[in-house]
DNA sequence: CGGGACGTTGACGGTCGTCAAAATTAGTGG
DNA sequence: CCACTAATTTTGACGACCGTCAACGTCCCG
């Protein structure tokens, strides 16, 4: 291995709250330390794991942005999700060995790379990473229930506005305004994400725009009425 | 409780194969039969659990139908899933501590009510248990991409074909004709999984019937050309 | 400063949703 | 067992929404 790689405790990682389970004790903070490999940074472009290659490690996003997306046999591509600091991704490759899907940064990461072997292991052992585990992975479940609430029934400004408020949210429960956000990717992975054409994401935006909802320079964009959001998310 | 409860041996269900790690002594099975609460019977029509409930058991359906929805605060619907023998149920459930949605059972079913405080108790002994576990909700995340990517980027069609396709293939794997299935859901329930109208799912079945590729008399679906229905969801 | 990736906007057409009516089936109670 | 009602399905006409194609504009990076 030629990466670029480096070790952090996970007791000094600024993340913990967010990836491992709260209420740790010092020795079991410890133990998981061991259990992560090692961080690693990954370059924007470059995909931390691809379809068919072998599943061993779970990754936990210490900075920067990812999507991950899969491609069908006839080269339909579907972005599956976005994500951010303190998520976890690899999950999809448990159940065959193998990633079903590609991770690429959309800007320059860090990650920690976790021996899912060793995860197994250690939340034999200690009761609230097992549980955290399942979290994580049901966590997941139900996101995607969303997403298919979103593609399923949505139309386009429904769908933009609930992106965009979800994206607000979750940056800012990591200590980011909640109303001003820098988008990482394309309108086309927008689109891919949301089921719809770059074109159409560019259309609503502008009339997000014209209607005085949101601000929006290039990937730069300033929430002016999230009650409006929410409101074309939620019609009554 | 008065549910109509039974029990019978994880060691005699026939459905052990599918829902059950393989592999496991005698021993690892007779703990399983005693994780396993009861075995209860839903009747068409009735739910297993519903959105808000307290999350306590996992469900493994022995024999029956169900479908999975959620339902959105301005009251759009979307189902999730459709689950037949063999499938677990629940999974959502986890992360909060409560279901996050309806499981409703679309004809006489039978299901082994799982408590899961005891399944992540004797995971942490099992080891094929506990791996199960993981694979188990694995395959339900890389099954939700799969719907994502039809939901996101499929024409009425393609979606259609490919949950046809889907549909026979498990119904096949369960010793069920693979060319010949009776569908437990309405058009509408059909609809809601695939992003579409009621009537244009039934368009879509004409057109199929036209074209010589299924006959349909009601619920009654026979696969005259498996190939056709693959070439419409991989057009090359 | 120049080229390529990305984004915006317009015109037009197709797919699917909406509304409506009729046909068929399933369910219920007498 | 039959009659009656409710539920489901089919089919048609029409329109809205979004995709397609095309041209142009903008930004970023070497």
């Amino acid at each position: 291995m030629n990466h670029d790689t480096f070790k952090i405790a996970c007791a000094n990682c600024n993340m913990r709250e967010l990836c491992m389970p709260i209420g740790l004790s010092q020795e079991e903070l410890e133990r998981i330390d061991d259990v992560i490999g090692a961080r690693r940074k990954v370059k924007r472009g470059e995909t931390l794991f691809h379809n068919g290659e072998k599943f061993t490690h779970l990754y936990a996003i210490r900075t920067g942005f990812f999507k991950t997306c899969i491609t069908s046999e006839d080269g339909r591509d579907q972005v599956t999700g976005f994500q951010m600091a303190g998520e976890i991704i690899g999950l999809d490759g448990i159940v065959n060995d193998a990633h079903t899907c590609d991770a690429v940064a959309l800007e320059d990461a860090e990650i920690c790379a976790l021996p899912f072997a060793q995860i197994e292991n250690l939340s034999r052992e200690v009761t609230s990473l097992q549980h955290h585990v399942h979290k994580i992975m049901s966590r997941e479940i139900v996101r995607e229930h969303g997403v298919m609430l979103l593609l399923g029934s949505m139309r386009a400004e429904e769908r933009l506005a609930a992106f965009l408020l979800n994206l607000a949210q979750r940056l800012h429960s990591r200590g980011f305004s909640q109303s001003e956000l820098v988008l990482r990717m394309t309108r086309e992975e927008i689109g891919s994400y949301l089921g719809l054409k770059l074109e159409t994401i560019s259309r609503t935006f502008s009339r997000f725009v014209e209607d005085g909802i949101v601000e929006v320079k290039q990937r730069h964009v300033r929430i002016l009425n999230t009650q409006a959001l929410q409101d074309i998310v939620n019609p009554r």
